[in-house]
DNA sequence: CGGATTTGACCGGCGC
DNA sequence: GCGCCGGTCAAATCCG
């Protein structure tokens, strides 16, 4: 499969839980995303961040990623945010609270990032942008293309510090990323473990 | 030519 | 009811 390289790779990512959702994320303001696969004890740790240099020559086989303890260190900014995006999906299918329709699924955040456009692994096709009151940066709507698929996503500067992204997801994908069917048949470590979340390590309010 | 994007029109909810 | 505002539609346009 042929994937598209995210236009700037070497930019410098940090992430943000926007608080339009009661989710917890902090991933702050490194390269490195360490995610846990569900196998650990302290499934508090369930998502970190590492600072810490990660050796070159991974052991996957796999350059810009590497494992370690069970764990995932992305250390190449185009997988992070592909990774990032298919742990989404993941949290999001294993937290689905059956009580509320997939419409009212929303997940938002903020990226200190110059890029407005971002690789998440998925097909979006705009539909709308729209100027929103007291805000000098317009708003864009996207849909997500895959027929059948009702997810919504909105990106627009956030009005008080434009080097930041708000991005917002609403709904569940009814299909898993096409980055994800790659990296499944890529890297056998992830394929049935690694970014599942076991229920238990789930915030109760995530994605509820 | 086909699919994606652009962009003004349209529409519905809400506050007055 | 009316106007504002945010979200969506869709015709025109763009682009590979």
């Amino acid at each position: 499969m042929d994937y598209p390289q995210n236009p700037k790779p070497s930019c410098n990512y940090s992430y943000t839980n926007e608080g339009l959702d009661p989710w917890t994320i902090e991933l702050q303001p490194s390269d490195y995303l360490m995610l846990d696969d569900g196998f650990g004890e302290d499934s508090s740790s369930q998502n970190m961040v590492s600072s810490e240099q990660v050796a070159s020559g991974s052991s996957t086989g796999y350059s810009g990623a590497t494992s370690r303890n069970n764990s995932m260190q992305i250390q190449d900014a185009n997988l992070f945010y592909n990774f990032f995006f298919v742990y989404l999906y993941r949290k999001c299918k294993n937290g689905v609270n059956k009580n509320k329709t997939e419409e009212e699924h929303r997940v938002a955040f903020r990226t200190k990032s110059d890029l407005e456009i971002m690789d998440d692994g998925y097909k979006w096709r705009k539909y709308g942008k729209k100027s929103v009151k007291n805000s000098p940066n317009p708003r864009n709507y996207y849909k997500c293309s895959s027929s059948g698929c009702n997810v919504k996503k909105r990106v627009e500067r956030d009005r008080e510090d434009s080097r930041y992204v708000l991005t917002s997801y609403d709904g569940v994908h009814n299909h898993e990323s096409p980055c994800m069917a790659y990296y499944n048949n890529q890297m056998p470590l992830m394929a049935s473990n690694a970014w599942t979340l076991q229920p238990s390590s789930l915030h109760s309010s995530s994605f509820s």
